[in-house]
DNA sequence: AGAATAAGTGTTAACTTAACACCTAATTGG
DNA sequence: CCAATTAGGTGTTAAGTTAACACTTATTCT
């Protein structure tokens, strides 16, 4: 697209959206946050979070801007899904909405907030009543971090700095939605190195405790190595 | 994003518009479609094929009417790659692009339309100078399509019905940019049966000759096991 | 007829993935 | 205090996949 092709366009009308599909975990399940309509239209019904795009703002920035209003946090992991631009997607005005996946530590996220947007963490395997193609949006980003959980490290952004390898290990098995084999599990992160085993242990989930360890950034920059 | 959402929003002025990185294969390397400007601004420069997106068509839509209206080919393997937001991406205009990959046969993009839009093929690794951020558009369709040809049998839309095992090669080379072992692909392909081998052989590159193979889209479909 | 050329064809070692069961550390309750 | 309970922690092997490698064949050209 350039300047001259101006002259072939009819005055549009389209607003640019987006959404974010937030992505939390609770011990135990992959979950989403979303907010309820307590409103005419589309009322009882939920959706995600999302708003317009300033004129002068970058998408990124737009998709940041949003999930900071609406969940307070700052520096959250964040990551363009895909566009959905069907015509009458949304019934009531022409909106194309981009989606933006982002990863949050749900204790990070502000109790008073889910009071006033009426928020409400939600396992993906129970979503509620969506609006629009807001179901398919989340499907699609959940799909895109199934594939890219596997490759680069970004769940840790779903814990906390400490964890637990049991933690991490129903982490995986919550996002990829499949049981995967301890002994296997820990093998493979003991071949990878960028995790730091503390000598501190978690004794709340069991009688024996299990070990607290960290991400190491430098070291999985070293040599960048990730596959699961 | 729903109708109550309306009062936040100030008047927005963003266009929205659709570029397509059409990718072709000649023989030997993957190259892409691109068009030249021969006028200011940025005289002498290429750019991707776009458009803008019409008040009520589908985003997916404007894409196939940009790729039919500037080449003349309909039923072209098509997906939506990313979406390019960046404020200032075009000087001129605040211009939203989501990016389209389209996998074409070349001898099927009209040589008049070559004049007509002073298009010109270029290998994927000697691209000219482009406008905007168009090199980065190419850049992200590559990657995308490098990935998903070796799950997905989408190569065969940019070879003739009827091709070779050489030429198959080929083409899977120039996409990854990397040599493959002739004995290893071919194995490969033979275990997941959905090539039939036809009794005619391309006599034109070699003595010897190499038998023609068709891609059995049934077959596929029986089992869905593709994987290079 | 023989030289030239790209097409076609199998085997093995290295590596990766998948399957599988027992011991340990700490707490609890009798 | 000791026995029972519970989740955490640990290695080995078979199966499957990937990677490396060299010679024969069909045809054309001289």
């Amino acid at each position: 697209m350039g300047e001259m092709d101006r002259a072939y366009k009819e005055v549009q009308r389209i607003s640019l959206a987006v959404d974010c599909i937030i992505f939390g975990f609770n011990n135990d399940q992959l979950e989403v946050l979303l907010i309820h309509r307590g409103f005419e239209p589309e009322k009882e019904r939920w959706s995600l979070m999302g708003g317009f795009v300033g004129n002068r703002e970058d998408l990124d920035t737009a998709a940041y801007r949003i999930l900071h209003e609406l969940s307070g946090l700052e520096d959250v992991y964040m990551e363009q899904v895909r566009t959905f631009g069907k015509a009458n997607r949304d019934p009531y005005e022409r909106v194309v909405s981009t989606t933006y996946s982002a990863l949050i530590l749900k204790e990070r996220y502000k109790a008073e907030l889910i009071a006033q947007y009426r928020a409400k963490w939600f396992s993906i395997d129970e979503l509620p009543n969506l609006i629009f193609d807001h179901k398919q949006m989340i499907i699609s980003a959940l799909n895109r971090l199934r594939r890219r959980v596997r490759t680069v490290p970004i769940v840790f952004n779903l814990l906390p700095e400490k964890f637990t390898l049991p933690q991490l290990q129903k982490l995986y098995e919550g996002i990829l939605g499949e049981e995967l084999d301890k002994r296997n599990f820990r093998k493979k992160l003991n071949t990878m190195d960028f995790l730091v085993k503390l000598d501190e242990k978690d004794m709340s989930g069991s009688r024996k405790g299990a070990y607290y360890y960290q991400f190491d950034e430098k070291k999985y920059n070293s040599n960048m190595n990730f596959n699961i």
